[in-house]
DNA sequence: TTGTTTGTCGAAAACGTTTTCGTGTTGAAA
DNA sequence: TTTCAACACGAAAACGTTTTCGACAAACAA
């Protein structure tokens, strides 16, 4: 087992001193050509590749970039983390990956332990338990430290940085209002309870659609998922006992689950209850049928955030408080759970 | 903004050395009740918390472990990430991703651009291209360089090192005897080809329960797929020309793709044609039918990886030589893509 | 000879820790 | 008064780099 070699070891095989080897390395013309060939031929023959620690350490520079999300089985956010490593990689970033688990206390020991030193900056989406508390003072200290934060996705108004989202209430609206173009009156909902950010901004985009429409809301209509677990129950009663014609669910799981329900209850899809979902995933995609949804491009939005992030990182010093929101453009994809819409 | 807080900087503000207030922060006996309480105190008023960079390159540990897979917008990946990043949390580890996109350069990048210092050691799954060319030195060198690694799913009998499996073969084995067991003669096979090495496992069990059934293998029942994309056209051949009565498929997509196909060629599932799938992910739960599949429970696998890796990283210096291959257990998980199975 | 430039190199500081060892002060024992 | 232990603290090395600055010699000009 052969150790790393360090400079040090070099400079002493050398009988030189480590400013030497150092300089040789780095091709400085203050060393003369012989001794710096001499040098390198040792380093490349020994396979000398400097200690990163100690040169994050030296330049306070890891080229590191934290994550942090509250999942990552999770395909939505695993397209995301694939897009912030593509450009991390390409610009000479690695990435490290923390999970809060939707737990507010794993979300702040998590960024604090990062925050002492292992990275640049972060990029970040809020968990459910952060969102319903609403307490971000872990996000502001780092800030306040003089470490860029973006997020994505799951943000908030009350953290001012750099942010990539999509426009969830218009994209909802958008669904919602293909739906009523194609006759549709009796829409379904099948939403997140109100403390989830993303949730809460897709059943408004729902609700300005019908009011823009001159339906009323009927809150019958409306079902708000807590947990996963038994939420098959309440929307059979949705269908079963209300009669929707349609339904617009606020993410993958709910849709596949109302398709799968409305199977159960012998109606057919599309031509009995039509279906549109949201986020383009693997659910979506081999469902059968395969679900009409909004998408809602992952990789695009990892890579947004990413260059944002380097950005600022390398920008001559800190251009405080020009912080920027990018939207990412959204649209829906049709597929085989509605009719064909216009 | 107020950056962080060092040793040094407490030190001249309450004007005593450096190693007073090292040794005050870790309650030395050495300092006095009195400092000690005056130092702490100053250092919680201004929050201080020791420089993890700092501490990793005295201490020559990073308390980082590096994860080097093929690719994370895939469930099974994904699922090994969250179970990796579980235990290596509750040790007080961090982990750092970085993607091989099924390409060696970007394997072996990633790993030497990791083993300069920054983690302590690697979890990994080899790229496909890796496993064609059969090149592990990059492997091989982080290892004799004293680094720990376990290698998970796609490992290789070229390196001695920890690994975490499951039998892929047996697997796949008990699957197509378990069709055998219900009266199906026709088997078809959707597999990869032959260098993904998990791909070649599951193709030798198909064979041999086939043998020990004294059942004649027909070439024209199997399908080796190269790329993903247009592996329908080649599904559709296989169930529309050769009849098959079941389909064993190694993983989850040629599984949904083939269910897809035959119901297009107005086939019932499971009465003219049943299927098996290999991974228990997102798309057999919520495919319709659901699909009867190989769990392979990618939790567990990361649980155990992280946990063998710790503990040698942990166990009082270098027991080498004394690799383990943990097989993680599988089973049939029964859904609705095959009848009732005995 | 003296002074100046040029070419090579090494010493040392710096990044932020921890830890070993040495040192000065105090109090008590002899 | 002298001696010695106990106590409280600081100096410095170490981890592995990079970089600034100073030093020394040779070569050259005056």
């Amino acid at each position: 087992m052969k150790r790393k070699v360090t400079l040090k070891q070099i400079a002493k095989e050398l009988d030189v001193s480590i400013s030497t080897v150092s300089k040789s390395l780095r091709d400085s013309p203050e060393i003369s050509e012989d001794t710096r060939q001499k040098v390198q031929a040792f380093a490349k023959l020994y396979n000398y590749k400097p200690n990163l620690i100690a040169l994050s350490l030296k330049n306070k520079k890891t080229k590191t970039i934290g994550i942090i999300i509250p999942e990552i089985v999770h395909h939505f956010f695993a397209t995301v983390i694939s897009g912030i490593e593509h450009i991390a990689n390409e610009k000479g970033y690695n990435v490290i990956v923390c999970l809060s688990d939707e737990s507010f206390d794993k979300e702040v020991i998590n960024m604090e332990m990062l925050a002492n030193g292992s990275i640049d900056g972060f990029i970040m989406s809020l968990s459910k338990e952060t969102q319903q508390k609403k307490d971000f003072h872990h996000i502001s200290e780092v800030i306040n430290q003089g470490m860029p934060v973006v997020m994505f996705d799951r943000v908030t108004n009350d953290i001012l940085c750099d942010k990539v989202i999509i426009d969830d209430s218009l994209a909802a609206y958008e669904a919602v209002q293909s739906l009523l173009n194609n006759g549709f009156k009796k829409i379904g909902l099948i939403t997140t309870v109100d403390y989830v950010s993303v949730g809460k901004l897709r059943t408004e985009g729902y609700f300005k659609a019908l009011r823009d429409n001159g339906i009323a809301i009927d809150e019958n209509l409306i079902v708000k998922i807590e947990d996963i677990e038994n939420c098959a129950a309440q929307i059979e009663k949705l269908i079963a006992t209300h009669k929707v014609d349609s339904i617009f669910a606020v993410n993958e799981l709910f849709a596949v689950t109302a398709i799968k329900t409305a199977k159960k209850l012998s109606l057919k899809i599309p031509e009995d209850i039509a279906v549109i979902g949201f986020t383009d995933g693997i659910i979506s995609t081999y469902s059968s049928p395969s679900i009409t949804t909004v998408s809602q491009n992952g990789i695009k939005m990892g890579n947004k955030a990413a260059h944002m992030l380097i950005e600022r990182l390398e920008s001559e010093e800190e251009e405080e408080e020009h912080y920027k929101t990018e939207v990412i453009e959204t649209h829906l994809v049709l597929r085989e759970s509605t009719p064909i819409l216009k």
